[in-house]
DNA sequence: ATAAACTTTTTGACAATGTCAAAAATAAAT
DNA sequence: ATTTATTTTTGACATTGTCAAAAAGTTTAT
């Protein structure tokens, strides 16, 4: 995220610090949850509420400024890589989660063949395993 | 699931009217969450606790004798379609799940070059978009 | 610059989904 | 039948997130 001031406005948000500094960690710490974010904005600007935190990452996900993403058993985590279609391979030690570029191309990237009438939108993809890491630990 | 019973004989379990009854619901209602779970057994054996729910939705899950499904935005759901290397369809507007055959044939699914070095075990899919009764809904 | 209008942030309570630990009840094995 | 092991219940608690009202801040218009 180059110009995070610049991106809000593009938005037709205020601008505020809390805004700024939430964009700028989700930019530095992709995959974060709310509390690590938090966590890292208040190193930052000092302090900031945990509703706030939540509120700023609500609107900017909404605007599409941000991507949030759920992987089972993990708070919700959030990047500023957004407009592409990439995966995600999460490690089910430790959550640890990294981008995959998509396998077979353009949004939504697996046909559903418009299943049982629905209307599908998106194919999300998670890879589930074991990150270098917990590998080591495991066979320790 | 035809015979309850000795499917918790075949992988050692103990056999209790609760876990019978949880069984039973989860092959009833696929995709059901914990609490419907609750619900239904309640109205056929009288009583059940949700420690006892959640207890025997662990248990069934880690012998492999349930499968446990994580949507976003939804609380955990269950199924006891297992074995296959099927994938999932949700409304986003109201968590309706229906299953999906692999669009490409066998577990994991997709192969993900392993990436980064994780080992990975599965490829999860979801489909997200809405289901013909929520569209009639926006519609109107 | 200043004031008004609007939005955001804070504060504090609350809801949903799960888990933990110890006591009571139940099933299985001898 | 009795013992042993397991399960169920009971009640407290943790985490993640939301709601609503008051306080503080930003933007717009004068």
């Amino acid at each position: 995220m180059h110009d995070p001031e610049a991106a809000l406005r593009a938005h037709q948000l205020p601008i505020t610090a809390q805004r700024l500094a939430v964009l700028r960690e989700v930019s530095q710490q992709p995959h974060a949850t709310a509390d690590v974010i938090a966590e890292g904005v208040r190193q930052k600007i000092g302090s900031i509420t945990r509703q706030s935190v939540y509120n700023v990452l609500n609107v900017l996900t909404e605007k599409g400024l941000i991507r949030r993403i759920q992987p089972a058993d993990s708070a919700a985590r959030y990047e500023d890589r957004v407009g592409d279609n990439h995966h995600h391979l999460v490690c089910r030690s430790c959550g640890h989660t990294e981008d995959v570029n998509c396998a077979v191309g353009h949004a939504p990237c697996l046909k559903a063949h418009s299943h049982h009438g629905f209307k599908i939108d998106e194919a999300e993809v998670i890879y589930w395993g074991l990150c270098p890491r917990c590998q080591k630990k495991r066979s320790a």
